[in-house]
RNA sequence: GGGCUUGUAGCUCAGUUGGUUAGAGCACACGGCUGAUAACCGUGAGAUCGGUGGUUCAAAUCCACCUGAGCCCA
């Protein structure tokens, strides 16, 4: 590789993957001596449902970064990508690709289970092949080779290793919970597809009444689906709303406070009368009397057998703003109801199968098909006096998003890990994390505090098979968590023993029961999707690198991933270690993408940005670099291009010039390797700006670590930008040009060593960066130092303590602040920096001066003075500088003005004489007298006024023959008249600056000595000057001759402070 | 509905245990510097610190409520 003269992106981006292409790099840093410790990372696996976005780039690139960084910090990553591959997301693709449509049933029956997972392989397989090509555009170093795939059956023999632990230590048990269920495709849905199918429809309002037992008293309890009465356990109020007792007719009932009118003006009931109010807190725990056990035997035999069904319960979650504020519950069709009856162990009915219909525990709904049943509920109801009202309400409520039914809410079996039985030791495993941030430390601490029981099963087709068989005729079940189990316990094994373990092959196994010697059935389970995830830190290494490097010392995801994977892999390791060890030594959370105005992206607003897309049109190294340097990691980053293309482009593009400046400038001079620091410390070669620019880069290497270790990439960033812009850029170079453009042989060595320096910023600069910007660094450390064979074998610097030097840095620092007063005192008398001027005075404070001696031919060159004058001053403000700068005699003028909120009550109405009086006054009298006196006494005539330093405001300017600015504590006086001599000089100046573009917009190169350099139009005494000249301006812009006569080819028209003149070179 | 987080200049972000006049960068205007650079320097304009109320001698900072946004859970 060449370097070229234009810095190009994305042909270096192609070069350097080019080039990459050739080596086996993983092999190289195995083998490289300076590489020593191995540590493992374990890839979150993004499910291979969809194609890469820019949301996804963000956590590659911090990926990418940190292994980067390791591997130059001495390490050997194993850093495998990995894939998820199974689950509904798939399935579903796989159905609609397939398109086949209906219940699940209807599926399996019309495309066969074996052609919906071939399926689900292709699909998976198509989408990797787009994720595997923004990796390798991204630059990712992920070992693709021995990526891990979740649905291998190698995979899945060591996942069930997790199952045996949780079934051995008791933490795997069989249990219920409620779910939506589509009748219609008879599959469950999870939460977000329920969230997607909310719509308004219509449904039953059936208010009905119930007795207590032990009062003559009706709750009047409401419900939208009728049908739920066959399972009714509980009804419920709010524990902090008021409730009523109301007379009607001969009865009386119980309604909430706050829907009485309402309610009575469904129900038509003009006259009532509240007797009594009550907080829904006063009856819980009161026994009723369901009005249809006659109907529903089951119902009746708990109800006599346990004394806490058909009881009221209290509880926060009822809802007093509809129906009558009481709500009967039902703890197979709701999920809190669900929760509630757990929590106070009360007993469940569930007579419901999995076509949604009444089994025949149901009594006389036996055989009804659940919705169905809405009619004979209220019909007996009303035979038994118990309807109160039935209309008809609109209401949000879930539709199934494929078959448009109504979903259900039932209580399914499944399998659970039951994490209560863990005790502290998930909690005790995650608090030992480190997560770099607060914010979602404590989030997950929260969620693993929960203890929720974890639903492992899932009705479904494509996912990692429960290896747990069941024998209908007598219960007994067994499990085994190998095919070498399963296999050895087999009776028959269809597709040999080298069967896929995926169904359908898994279920064609046949078991004997052991009992009964019946044949047993797998249970149709397969795992969520989660735990195949969460299984990766054993199930994706081998059992020594699982031994030897996990718990993994650093893995990162989206925050999203705080209940999901991280929340999995922690539960996953504890329980298979039955230890409080979580998988992982430290968690960062990245927060999310987002589109340029801070909106979610989403397919809807379709502002997702695909990430090979993206990719193609903007080069990689920014992209990276934006997404590091723009925020903290952990905070949403709002993406947009423009930006990304604007400071992020400056940052590498000066990068890349800087590297083509010392490449130009040292061949020129043939400098060799044996040219180092070392070598220009030993020759005494080293000035004020290398110890200071060395200096500068020793802090930053040690802030860059420290940020990195940190996770505040953004600082690191920062750090760097600010590092190559502000201090090598924009001061070291420039103040080393002078040096480095001069050709005189005797001051070849100096310029060698400016080199040196040069080389060792950049190249130490390249390494840190590189983590960041792999493709720029490569190329830049391959095309200008290529001491290793790649950058990513270099090690990480550690900062030189002998290079680092306070006292010069803040003398340079110093120095800068000065250059920076004094321009701005040139500005505000529009002298250009260009013209030489003859003095400076500067005013610093105490013990600043010594700093700057040391620096004393920078300063004048860099302030273009011909002498300087330092002062200290005592830190003082108002009146005391002014004095303070009086007795030093410095050119100032006192200011002074009236603090017009002080005289005010003194003057009183003779304010206006005192202004008056105050405008004809010398300050410089007032200044004096408040130096002598403490005070100023102004002679009105008719009454004297005395003022004292408090009552003026104290400041100074410039006497005219100078310029002035002040910042902080800094002054900077510049003179401001001109000899004729400096008039010329400037003058020269002025006129090689406009040639010097002109050579520039022209093509020629700075080496090039050209003929001639041609000025037209000058006035007189402008030509004069520049003609006594015309030899130190052929040396400025590097041409032989300088003519004042029309002969050049072509001229360009320019403006020289007001004057046009026409100049060219050729 | 609940939990966690967040709102500072047109944009992107700093702002320490509460403490003088709330800082940078980008963009804008004017001027300057420059033969590596799409850089840089100076001056200027630009902020009721999401809103309301409270605690305090003192609030961007602490508390309460409201409001916009994000994530998770229901």
């Amino acid at each position: 590789m060449e370097i070229s003269h234009e810095f190009n992106a994305k042909k270096i981006e192609d070069e350097v993957r080019n080039s990459l292409s050739l080596i086996d790099l993983q092999k190289l840093i195995f083998e490289s001596t300076d590489k020593t410790k191995k540590i493992v990372f374990i890839e979150g696996p993004p499910t291979m449902n969809g194609v890469p976005h820019a949301g996804h780039l963000r956590g590659r690139v911090i990926k990418d970064l940190w292994y980067r960084y390791m591997t130059l910090c001495g390490n050997k990553v194993i850093f495998n990508a990995g894939w998820d591959t199974q689950g509904l997301p798939v399935e579903l693709q796989a159905e609609k690709e397939l398109g086949i449509e209906g219940s699940k049933s209807e599926v399996i029956e019309s495309a066969g289970i074996e052609k919906i997972v071939s399926e689900c392989k292709k699909i998976v397989h198509r989408f990797n092949e787009k994720w595997v090509e923004a990796d390798k555009m991204l630059g990712m170093s992920f070992n693709q080779e021995k990526a891990y795939w979740t649905y291998k059956d190698q995979y899945i023999e060591r996942e069930w290793q997790y199952l045996k632990k949780a079934h051995e230590n008791g933490i795997l048990s069989e249990g219920f919970r409620v779910v939506a269920y589509c009748p219609s495709c008879q599959t469950s849905l999870s939460h977000s597809e329920v969230n997607q199918g909310y719509e308004t429809v219509q449904d039953p309002s059936l208010y009905y009444k119930v007795k207590l037992q032990d009062e003559d008293l009706f709750l009047i309890v409401w419900t939208t689906m009728p049908f739920t009465l066959v399972t009714d356990a509980m009804v419920g109020v709010n524990p902090d709303e008021n409730y009523v007792y109301v007379n009607v007719i001969n009865e009386t009932w119980l309604v909430g406070e706050k829907r009485l009118q309402e309610f009575m003006k469904e129900v038509k009931t003009e006259h009532y009368t509240v007797t009594k109010t009550i907080k829904g807190s006063e009856i819980e725990g009161r026994r009723y009397v369901h009005p249809l056990l006659d109907q529903i035997p089951e119902l009746k035999e708990l109800a006599i057998k346990n004394p806490k069904f058909h009881t009221t319960v209290a509880e926060s979650f009822v809802d007093i703003q509809t129906g009558s504020g009481l709500v009967h519950l039902s703890p197979v069709n709701g999920e809190e109801d669900f929760e509630i009856a757990k929590k106070r162990s009360i007993p469940y009915n569930n007579p419901i199968n999995d076509e949604a219909k009444f089994t025949d525990k149901a009594g006389a709904y036996a055989g009804l098909f659940v919705r169905d049943a809405d009619e004979r509920v209220i019909d007996a109801l009303r035979d038994r006096g118990a309807l109160v009202k039935i209309g008809k309400i609109k209401h949000q409520y879930p539709l199934c998003w494929r078959s448009h039914h109504k979903l259900l809410w039932l209580a399914r079996r499944g399998f659970f890990y039951f994490l209560d039985r863990l005790g502290e030791k998930a909690v005790e495993a995650a608090s030992n994390v480190e997560y770099f941030f607060d914010q979602p430390k404590n989030r997950f601490l929260e969620i693993i505090k929960d203890k929720h029981p974890w639903g492992i099963s899932r009705e479904r087709i494509w996912g990692c098979p429960l290896p747990c068989w069941n024998c209908k005729n007598c219960g007994e079940h067994i499990w085994f968590f190998s095919r070498k189990e399963i296999v050895d316990n087999a009776s028959e094994t269809p597709d040999g023993e080298n069967f896929e373990l995926h169904r359908p092959w898994i279920d064609k196994i046949v078991i004997k029961c052991k009992k009964c010697n019946s044949k047993m059935e797998r249970e149709p389970f397969v795992l969520d999707t989660w735990h195949n995830s969460g299984a990766a830190p054993y199930a994706s290494l081998t059992n020594a690198e699982y031994a030897e490097n996990i718990p993994a010392v650093f893995l990162t995801e989206g925050i999203d991933q705080t209940r999901g994977w991280a929340y999995t892999l922690l539960m996953e390791n504890v329980i298979f270690n039955n230890k409080p060890v979580a998988p992982f030594k430290s968690f960062l959370f990245q927060g999310h993408v987002l589109d340029k105005n801070g909106n979610k992206m989403s397919k809807s607003l379709g502002n997702v940005l695909d990430a090979i897309e993206l990719m193609t049109k903007y080069p990689v190294d920014l992209i990276r670099f934006y997404f590091i340097w723009k925020s903290s990691p952990i905070e949403p980053l709002n993406f947009s291009t423009d930006e990304l293309m604007s400071r992020p482009y400056q940052v590498l593009s000066t990068l890349y010039h800087l590297h083509l400046y010392l490449k130009q400038n040292s061949e020129y001079d043939k400098f060799e390797k044996y040219h180092t620091l070392e070598w220009a410390k030993k020759k005494d070669l080293i000035k004020s700006p290398e110890i200071w620019v060395l200096s500068k880069l020793q802090k930053l290497i040690s802030y860059v670590a420290e940020s990195q270790n940190k996770c505040r990439f953004h600082e690191a960033a920062k750090a760097l930008d600010d590092f190559i812009i502000n201090s090598v850029s924009q001061v070291y170079i420039p103040i080393t040009r002078p040096e480095i453009w001069a050709e005189d042989e005797s001051q070849k060595e100096r310029r060698l060593a400016i080199y040196a320096t040069l080389s060792e910023i950049l190249r130490v600069f390249d390494i840190m960066l590189h983590p960041i910007c792999p493709f720029t660094t490569a190329y830049l450390y391959g095309t200008v130092f290529g001491q290793k064979k790649t950058i990513l074998l270099e090690n990480w610097t550690e900062p030189q303590k002998a290079l680092i030097n306070d006292s010069v840095e803040e003398s340079f620092d110093l120095m800068k602040e000065i250059v920076s007063v004094s321009a701005a005192a040139r500005m505000k008398g529009k002298l250009k920096r260009r013209w030489p001027l003859n003095e400076a005075i500067i005013c610093v404070e105490k013990s600043q001066k010594q700093k700057l001696e040391s620096l004393s031919n920078l300063l004048l060159s860099q302030l273009n003075v011909e002498k300087y004058n330092i002062t200290e001053l005592e830190k003082k403000e108002g009146l005391d500088l002014v004095a303070q700068l009086l007795k030093l005699n410095l050119p100032i003028i006192p200011k002074v003005e009236l603090e017009r909120k002080k005289i005010g009550p003194k003057a009183k109405q003779d304010l206006p004489k005192l202004l008056t009086k105050f405008s004809e006054t010398d300050p410089r009298t007032i200044v004096d007298d408040l130096l002598q006196n403490g005070s100023y006494i102004f002679d009105l005539g008719t009454n004297k006024i005395t003022l004292d330093k408090e009552d003026f405001i104290i400041d100074f300017i410039e006497q005219p023959e100078y310029t002035m600015a002040k910042r902080d504590s800094l002054i900077v006086f510049v003179a401001s008249a001109r000899n004729q001599e400096m008039m010329a000089r400037g003058l020269v100046r002025d006129v090689a600056r406009r040639l010097q573009a002109l050579r520039k917009e022209r093509g020629y190169n700075p080496t090039d000595i050209l003929d001639a350099a041609y000025i037209l139009d000058l006035d007189d005494e402008s030509l004069e000057m520049v003609k006594e000249r015309h030899e130190d301006l052929a040396f400025l812009v590097r041409v032989k001759k300088i003519l004042f006569e029309d002969k050049a080819k072509s001229y360009k028209d320019d403006d020289l402070d007001g004057q046009k003149i026409r100049i060219s070179v050729e």
